[in-house]
This record gives structure tokens, sequence and C-alpha cells, in this order.
DNA sequence: GACATTGAGACAGTTTCTGTCTTAGTGTCT
DNA sequence: AGACACTAAGACAGAAACTGTCTCAATGTC
């Protein structure tokens, strides 16, 4: 009960999350105005701009840090247990991929800038996306492989992943379970110290 | 072939409308600017302004006439035919009502200014719709009473179907046609000089 | 009462939007 | 070819909106 200073200010941070995600949902991330959100989050803007000092480019990247935060948490729940590094990679690229197709407005926020689309990622927006990544789903991967091989097989994921849904191919389909894991086998294993182990 | 002064500026009127529509739809009345429909339209910014003297105002002003003779062209159709005035009267209310409850976005339309809707209608606006709607519909009431006599009806008409699209009734619903017809009868058909001739 | 936090709104500086204008380019008629 | 009508592109000033910071009063907590 002793939580120091007062009411939490993290009810309010929702609501301004909250209130970024429907405002940019109905306007675009370009018309969307630091009004209208404090109007939707029903806050003064007094508070937006104390809670996030440095303005809109402030909030809105940790709005995208969240969102990016929120996917890979989801993505976690989602292979954990995963009996094989193997299984483990399919899953995390089928999923990453399938949600990626399905859900067009999160491309869009996990890129860099406000309006940018993945399509024009710049080489920070790209290196954040595969740094949460690392963080996300490497701990995963401490059954199988070592860390610093892990992190680095996480990497070439992540870019195959975003590659591929920038310009899907005809010949491979990351959300079909079955063709991942001709690729996973095919290009990633081998270059892992895990395929004495679950060979 | 001789249409003298070069291409038919419609097609670019046209053009323009249609990108104001795709444009509201999208960011609505306040956030669209006249760089995005110029730039959805595919047209220079000096040319709007040559066809709608006045700018925005003008241009918004002349959507909204549009679509609301639109809506009644497509409601003239819709009732032509009809044997009696009750008929007549009925179908125009269910329509109308129905249209209105179906498509939000035709109220926000029909509206005056950009971001008002039914519900601030102002004097001018609410006018306005009647005075299209009277125009539109009196010629079809010609076949059971006279001119003044329609124009009257038809004003009330409006005003009814307008003020029950504002705050519906649980008693009335002038989508449902039973209803309507029995309304019709109650209050509106007694006035005129046209019982003698249906009954 | 001391303290911390929020809402409301004033404020200047910047950016954006508006509406008008000029220029150059295009296609059509004679 | 030359006259004509129309348009795209963009410069421009003035108006409007937005941003980010600030102060102050109101509220709620210890």
């Amino acid at each position: 009960m002793t939580f120091a200073t007062s009411t939490p200010p993290r009810d309010i941070e929702a609501a301004i999350f909250s209130a970024v995600d429907s405002c940019v949902a109905q306007w675009g991330w370009d018309k969307v105005t630091m009004d209208d959100i404090c109007g939707t989050a029903g806050v003064s803007r007094a508070t937006v701009y104390r809670l996030f000092p440095g303005g809109r480019d402030v909030l809105f990247e940790a709005v995208r840090l969240s969102k990016l935060e929120d996917f890979f948490t989801a993505m976690r729940a989602h292979v954990e247990g995963s009996e094989s590094l193997e299984e483990l990679l399919v899953r995390c690229i089928v999923i990453a991929s399938s949600e990626l197709q399905h859900d067009e407005h999160l491309a869009m926020m996990l890129a860099t800038a406000p309006g940018e689309t993945l399509g024009d990622l710049t080489v920070s927006g790209l290196d954040r996306i595969v740094r949460v990544a690392t963080a996300f789903i490497t701990p995963l991967t401490d059954d199988f492989i070592p860390a610093t091989e892990a992190a680095h097989i996480v990497d070439v994921m992540c870019r195959l992943v975003i590659s591929y849904y920038l310009s899907p191919s005809p010949t491979l389909d990351f959300a079909n379970e079955d063709a991942t894991r001709s690729f996973v086998r095919t290009f990633l294993l081998p270059s892992t110290s895990s395929v004495v182990v679950t060979q």
C-alpha cells in the first residue's frame, strides 16, 4: 500500500496509449494532433507533455515501442514450450508473418516515423525491431543453443521475415508452416550447433 | 462533336467530387485539406479553385448539394409509379428513414457545415433539405393533390422524418412500413383534399 | 497544512493551410 | 502555323492550426 507517490500514473499512461491507438485508427498518424489525443484520453495537454517530455515524437515513439513489446510478448507466449529449436523457429516465423499479413495496422505501428510504413523502414527502425525481437526470443533458445548463437540466428530470422513481408515471394510463404519448416531446416538450422542435438 | 470549348469540365468535376467523397470517408470533414483532395483527384489546386470559386466552403457546399440531389433522385426513382398519395408518402418516408439509418455518412453529407451532423442542423440547413425535397417530390403528387398542398405536406413530411431520425421514438419507427402507413393515414392524409379521391 | 498531481488555458514560435496569382506546357480549333 | 482554352506546377502572403512551455487554481493524499 505504500506506493509512495500517490496515485499511479499507469492508468493515465494507458489511457493515453489507448487514445493514440483509436485516434490513429480513425485519422492516421499524419492527421492526429496532440489535442485529439488529449481529448480522446480525457486528459489535459499538460499531463501528456509531463508524462512524455519531448512531446509528440516522444509519445509516438513510446507507443510504437509499447506496440512492439506487446507484439513480441504475445508471440513469445505462443511459441513457449517448443521442444526443439526447429519448432521454435518455425513457430516464430509463421506467427510473425501471419500477424503481419493479417493486421495491416501492425506494420505501420512498428515502423519508425509517423506515416512511414515498414516499406520505408530506416536502418534505425530495422535495428530496433531486431533488438527487441532478440531480447524477447533469445531467452527461449537457452535450452538449445548458446546465447551468442541465438542472437545471430534471431537477427537473421527477423530480417528474413520482414523482407518476405515487404516483397512476398511466389515460391515461399512464411505464413505456411510446412514451407517454413522446410526453409528453416535448409537455411537456418545448419548454421547452428544444435543440429547434432536434435538429430 | 462541336462542343465548342474543348474538353468538358464535367469529368474533372466528377473526379473532384469523387475525391472529396473518399477523402472525407478516410479522414472526415475536419481533417481534409484542399491539397488532399487535389492530390486524390489528380488535379491541380488551381483547377479546383477555378471550378469552385470561393474555395473550400463553396466546394463542400457543392458536394453536399450534389449528394442531396443524388439522394432525392434515387428516392424519386423508388417511389415513382405510386398509385395513391398514401402509397407515395409511405414509400417516401420509409425509404428516406431506412437510408438515413443505414448510411451514417449520409446524414453528415446532408448537414450544412463540415463536421456538423444533422443533430446540429441549422435553420438554413433544414430549409435547404426541405426545399430540395419539395422540388423533387412535389411533381409526383400532381396526380393526387394540387401543388400548393403538396408543398405543404412534403414540408411537414421532411421535418417529421428528420425529427424522428434525430431522436427515434420507441413507439414509431419510420423504417417500418406498416407503422408508417398507419401514421400517414392518421396525421398526413386527413389534411389533404385527396381523402375523398382515394377513399 | 504540506505535498503531489491534474485540468484549464495563456502564450510565442513554428508549421500548415488557404486562396490568389503567374508561368509554362498541352491539345484543339481555324 | 497561330489563336485559343485549359491545365499543372508552384510561388506567395495572410490566416489558421498545432506544438511545446508555462502559470495558476483545483483536487486529492499523507
